[in-house]
DNA sequence: CTTTGCATTAACAATTTTGTTAAACATTTA
DNA sequence: TAAATGTTTAACAAAATTGTTAATGCAAAG
């Protein structure tokens, strides 16, 4: 009993691994079925198909991914800048736990677009309202001189790339960093406060 | 005579669409030959196999994404801020011009690291040199108060970051986005703005 | 004009990858 | 323990994709 569920959750796995690193097209299932320690049969009889395996998987991570985005919009009920800088520093934290991801999706969105445009409109409209919230706040305490004025949209795209093309392109930038991302923690800590300081900058009251 | 010329470029064209667009995974060698017009039999003729193909794609694309790359820190003889903000600019630029580049070459690079080793420690060495030289300049012109100190390799992260991630997240952020992205030119106008005065921001003197 | 050499095609072959099946095996339940 | 149910395996089948070949066409050079 715990055995079938053991296998399952050992081709989930392998699957995730795979899926994650290769994308749909790149993966095998006959690779995950040995990486997961079981013969492919029994990949196709608990998956059916390498489609239906990788919805499993897609699915979750589409999930957690938009949930990461919105938590980069912020706690409400912290003040404004409080709220922007806590807002990057908890995206920044999750990316850092879930490297792979970003590019995962969006390689995936790119090759099947239609698959996720539903899914992909429901979070636009909650974003959406969030927005609109946060662009209100951000045009009162610009009155109050506490802040730049700054149109919210362009802000969260400033913070997702700031936040997320690090890990995207990693293998690519890592070689043309010499010792910067030699030591990883280090690296992460650095580039944390950096995102911080360039929106904080970007957003304060010259 | 330029009928050869005619089919061989033919299929390059339509192997640098089908390639950038889908990866070496996704493309299809038989769809490469229906794009381009010809019998795939043909393909296999003028390139032998898919592998060679894909490299007289990957090799070109490699060389203009790093010269590009190396545009972006900037033509030395300007002063350090003007040129910060021309090496911006005009790297922007280049990406707007090869939106499908900067994906293709991450995934690339990840998918088969070992073959871009030595092209890109060459990059990276020369990118090094570069380095040095600028961050001298920074150190000198933070040290006049001209400018804030900074890392420059951070630096360059950042400038990276804003101008690139738009690009290789486009389909992801664009139903994120509602009528920002709506207008391409406008956008596009005003997210190059907003990349220069971010950075601009970040190594202003407060 | 005919030989030479490259270009082209259609049919075929090989390989890789995914998916299926029937039989053996194990486990639970009555 | 016997029936029922679910699991596992090995061998096989199907499909998709890449790669080859032999025959044909065609144009230029001798």
């Amino acid at each position: 009993m715990s055995d079938k569920q053991n296998k399952e959750q050992l081709i989930l796995v392998a699957a995730e691994q795979e899926f994650l690193c290769k994308g749909y097209d790149g993966a095998r299932t006959t690779s995950i079925a040995k990486a997961a320690g079981v013969t492919h049969a029994m990949l196709h009889y608990y998956f059916r198909t390498k489609e239906q395996l990788f919805e499993r998987i897609v699915d979750e991570k589409f999930k957690i991914m938009s949930k990461s985005m919105l938590a980069a919009l912020g706690e409400p009920s912290l003040p404004i800048v409080e709220r922007i800088k806590e807002g990057i520093s908890s995206h920044f934290d999750f990316i850092v736990q879930n490297p792979d991801l970003p590019r995962f999706i969006i390689n995936e969105i790119i090759s099947r677009p239609e698959r996720y445009k539903i899914l992909h409109e429901r979070v636009g409209k909650i974003v959406d309202t969030i927005y609109k919230n946060l662009q209100k706040e951000i045009d009162e305490a610009a009155k109050r001189g506490e802040m730049e004025q700054i149109n919210v949209k362009m802000l969260f795209i400033s913070i997702m790339s700031l936040n997320i093309f690090t890990f995207v392109a990693y293998p690519f930038m890592q070689p043309l960093m010499g010792e910067l991302m030699r030591n990883r923690e280090e690296f992460l800590t650095n580039r944390k406060a950096e995102n911080i300081e360039t929106i904080m900058r970007r957003i304060k009251k010259q």
